[in-house]
DNA sequence: GTATTTGGTGGACAATATCAACCATATTTC
DNA sequence: GAAATATGGTTGATATTGTCCACCAAATAC
């Protein structure tokens, strides 16, 4: 196969597994959550007067795919808004009490199939890997 | 930000870049494929006597999943089948020659991409992110 | 032979993504 | 300051991708 190939495939079959197992994982857990759900969930956990613009610019997803996944998880009580004094358009997002204990817990799922992915990887290949992917990423953005 | 949401989110924004650019190259080619289908076509036509259990083990998706496809591509006349000798609930399928001259171009369209991706990387750097890919991809199956 | 497994199909639906129109506020331009 | 434009966000509509389940027919195990 060639090295073209190789690449792809690398990134598509390793993205998917690792969404699956996520998944998995967050689910026998048994937590209301799904993937994009916990994503952004850690999001606005770690980004302080997150609003929905500033996810839409991390996650690189479409705007109105946020607003509703905002909506949702307003709707589960896992998040509040309030209103941005900088902004009148916008509004701060951030997590409930309830939201914060669901995301412990995804945070130990998720902390599993972590380890699970890098068994037997030694601290620098890791941050190798990351290096590489993120300047695969800066390749892929500017443009 | 921790070791941990680094690889994760590595993994998730390159995957998610990666299949923006090469659904935009295949767009702006002009071929009315989208994601899955081009990922199928490339089984196909790397595999001989392909079969839709191959695909499915391969890809790692659900069978459901490429029955379906399989379904649209026959509609489009860019693969046909043929009886498995070998197992008569099973069927061979391969690309048409319409699915060869599509895919011909769909390669350069993601050439494209995959030469923009890796931009600047060395020949040996490449070969370690596709190692370290497939040794977490191991990690992730063998459960 | 019957029982179980396997390759494949179809229905139903959930999750994710895309695009365009639109509203209210902010910012720029003159 | 008013008009024009840009920005943050929302909604509708629709496409793509993924999941689960029941089912059929052929293959394999017993």
């Amino acid at each position: 196969m060639s090295k073209e190939s190789d690449i792809r495939n690398a990134i598509w079959q390793l993205a998917f597994q690792f969404k699956v197992s996520s998944k998995k994982a967050i689910r026998q857990y048994g937590l209301p959550l799904n993937g994009m759900h916990v994503r952004i969930l850690h999001m606005i956990g770690a980004t302080p007067a997150c609003t929905a613009h500033r996810i839409v610019q991390a996650s690189g997803r479409d705007k109105a795919q946020i607003t509703r996944l905002l909506k949702e998880l307003e709707g589960m009580s896992l998040i509040q808004r309030a209103p941005n004094p900088d902004d009148k358009r916008s509004q701060i997002v951030s997590l409930s009490g309830k939201g914060e204990a669901l995301m412990a817990r995804a945070r130990e799922a998720e902390q599993d199939v972590v380890t699970r992915l890098l068994k037997g990887m030694k601290k620098d290949e890791i941050d190798t890997f990351v290096g590489l992917a993120g300047r695969m990423l800066d390749n892929l953005r500017e443009e």
